[in-house]
DNA sequence: GCTTGATCTGGACCTCGCTCTAGATCGTAG
DNA sequence: CTACGATCTAGAGCGAGGTCCAGATCAAGC
């Protein structure tokens, strides 16, 4: 690839913040928190330019932290990423804990949809009888 | 339900913060907030006693700060049950409502959850391999 | 050359949801 | 009566995760 091409693919700031859908605030903010696994690259004039493989990244990074991950662990994973190959099993390892996680988080939120379609069910019925009794209780 | 049957129920806030897990900081700041349908009964000493229902109420809110609703959310649904019968429609409106958010928030997390697995298969497949290829490549 | 909009930096500031402190009081067990 | 732990109030503090501001610079179009 020449320098041209790179130039081509590379993205500003807003661009990437579109693409991503972090604001570029916060994008200027997790690079300043070393969560970016190698420094973006700048213009003569100053401006970062991100490659594809910074916007691949980030967008590793927004489903990650969607799920919960906080910016501690995701500034850890950078740092192994960055520190290149040899770490594979740590990167596996702080990948599978977040995954059992989510998945606890997936069951939790489950139970809660449970409890909240109760309570619509019985509201839904209450409004269905006139609102005939009007005292709430917590378990009706 | 004699008062020293009601006495008896009551529980101390000590007690309620270990049934329902919240502190027994977060249990009077959730007072404070406005977040208890009723305010506490008090002992002659000032001390706070809850009743079952406040602690079914607690629980309910556990689940919905759990889920990710806001407090002011939970304050919300707390004053409309306070105001007590004939806005049953709007309660229902707001649970529905969040019963959404949760709806999103599980399916968001799936789609987390399968890019993470993914990663995982790729790192699994590296170690295997004996970490021949070194280079991390985002998409691989 | 001039205007206009995007971007730059450093640091102050914000919201949320608690958590903790200080100093006083209550209440129960010995 | 004395200890001692639980609880009380008001208010300060905190950590996470950004957001925003000021003032300057860059880059593209007219």
């Amino acid at each position: 690839m020449t320098n041209s091409e790179a130039a081509a693919q590379s993205l500003s700031i807003g661009e990437v913040a579109e693409r991503t859908g972090l604001s570029v605030h916060a994008l200027r903010f997790y690079e300043r928190e070393g969560l970016l696994v190698a420094p973006v690259q700048r213009t003569s004039g100053g401006r970062r330019r991100y490659t594809p493989f910074d916007v691949e990244w980030l967008l590793v990074c927004v489903k990650l932290r969607e799920s919960g991950m906080p910016l501690a662990d995701l500034k850890h994973f950078a740092e192994l990423v960055r520190h290149g190959p040899g770490n594979e099993a740590e990167r596996l390892h702080l990948l599978d804990t977040h995954r059992q996680r989510v998945d606890a988080q997936i069951q939790a939120l489950e139970e809660c949809r449970s409890v909240i379609t109760w309570k619509v069910a019985v509201y839904t019925e209450h409004l269905a009888r006139g609102a005939a009794e009007g005292l709430w209780a917590p378990t009706t």
